[in-house]
DNA sequence: TTGCTTTTTAGAATCGTTCTAAATTTCTTG
DNA sequence: CAAGAAATTTAGAACGATTCTAAAAAGCAA
């Protein structure tokens, strides 16, 4: 066979983006990449993405996801979301925007809406602003 | 002797402020209130807390208090403050307000001035907003 | 291919937090 | 003040999410 097979799923843009964010396109990076970055914008845990690769009949383990969603977060493709002190939140939205958060449910969802947040003072001496996080938490009425 | 004897540092201020939060006045929560509540606000884990109960000479387990934190909580004696994955920040300031946060030193601090959130969009149908929390990430400069 | 480097992996370890069940304290009521 | 009931505290085990380890596997350049 002459050419190189390719995993099922990969496409060869999810590889050009891996080698862009400067990650090599491992099999498992491909797999994960293709997961959270193919279906529009996303909100995973590891322990979800993790199950929902195995579900797809990738083989990753649950380290190499943990790994995975750093090196992706710190590449700039994702965006990790801390709504709870328990457990990670990655958002494949990486523009700045705010979210709402269901603490029943547990759901994650991104605001459309152009909030604005004004007043904000000068940060402390020495030190600058570097993200505002707004979280609005909701519950059923 | 005719009268009981009240812990180091206990006052009546803090018997009542338990009672009126619905909460038996017991040494343990006495001891943890008069720290929290004693020199203007302050943010603490749970950590911290039990470290000065005991450099303080109280004898408090590590169980009391963190069960100490979420009853004050619950009794809208503390607010809880989500700004890491991996720990949880009390802070004895209930009025609604916004938080610096330093991630490279772990610095809570409230933020005074008067921020104001515009263009908040209707909550999903069925649901309504809670609360919205603004935390404005810093670094150093 | 060969060799060198990066990545993956299973499983152990860690960390903050919660749970458990027994002992202690508080708060009645007599 | 004593006795009993209920709430609280406690040490230590358990837990769940995450990180670490060190060995095996895969990727890549020549």
């Amino acid at each position: 066979m002459a050419t190189r097979k390719r995993a099922p799923g990969g496409s060869i843009k999810t590889n050009e983006r891996l080698r862009a964010a400067g990650l090599r396109p491992t099999r498992q990076r491909r797999a994960l990449a293709e997961l959270l970055f193919q279906h529009g914008h996303r909100h995973v845990t590891a322990e979800l993405l993790h199950q929902e690769a195995k579900d797809a009949g990738y083989s990753v383990s649950l380290a190499t996801v943990y790994n995975a969603l750093h090196q992706f977060t710190q590449a700039g493709l994702l965006q990790q979301v801390i709504v709870e002190p328990s457990h990670s939140y990655f958002d494949t939205n990486v523009n700045p925007h705010q979210h709402f958060y269901d603490e029943a449910d547990r759901r994650l969802t991104d605001i459309s809406a152009d909030i604005s947040v004004s007043g904000l003072p000068q940060p402390p001496k020495g030190t600058k602003i570097e993200r505002v996080d707004v979280v609005v938490r909701i519950r059923r009425a």
